[in-house]
DNA sequence: TTGCTGATTGTTTTG
DNA sequence: CAAAACAATCAGCAA
């Protein structure tokens, strides 16, 4: 009955939604329980759930930041072939499965699936997560720029870039998947 | 109320 | 080189 608490919060403040679906649930992850070097137990067993733990667990992002500290404007890594062929999966997975609402659930039956897919299957995935890739590689020189313009001052680009840059939310055209290639 | 957790693999990053 | 961390999702639970 999840209905009951996003109603609880909607009735309470409907902004607190707006916040939740913002964050995602990514936000975060903190909470250093166990920090175990564990050499690489190998996907093929199966049993990577110690390294993932450890890092949910280690999590930079949230506090204890010394290498990286946290960049409002970093952008986030590209999604892996993997992902991208998830965010479609999930879609098919719920439709089979509307009771399932593990997240693990569809984690697991999609990590199976993908390793049935042949690589002529995961191609179409892997060239999307290239070109999403490429786009990141923008981002994060655009990243880098901003970096340096606050490298000491507290600009938070804002002014200087608004006269130059126009706004930009649309901008996006990045539709042109046509490299379909059949050689079979 | 609000954030974390779980589970998957791949890519990215840092040491 | 290698290991660690992080990328999305969603509902449920705990502080």
């Amino acid at each position: 009955m999840k209905w009951l608490l996003t109603t609880f919060c909607c009735f309470t403040s409907g902004i607190s939604l707006l916040k939740m679906k913002v964050t995602r649930g990514k936000g975060a992850v903190k909470k250093d329980k166990n920090e175990v070097v564990k050499p690489v137990e190998d996907r093929a067993a199966g049993k990577r759930k110690a390294v993932l733990k450890a890092s949910r667990s280690s999590n930079k992002r949230t506090k204890n930041v010394k290498s990286a500290k946290k960049d409002p404007n970093k952008p986030k890594r590209p999604p892996s072939a993997f992902f991208v062929f998830l965010e479609e999966f999930r879609k098919v997975y719920k439709q089979e499965h509307p009771n399932v609402k593990a997240v693990s659930a569809v984690g697991k039956a999609g990590g199976e699936k993908w390793k049935s897919l042949t690589d002529a299957e995961k191609a179409p995935f892997e060239a999307k997560a290239a070109k999403r890739k490429l786009d990141y590689e923008k981002l994060m020189t655009a990243y880098n720029k901003k970096q340096e313009s606050t490298e000491d001052e507290d600009e938070e680009e804002s002014e200087k870039s608004k006269s130059e840059v126009h706004d930009d939310d649309d901008d996006e055209e990045l539709e042109e998947e046509d490299e379909e290639e059949d050689d079979d």
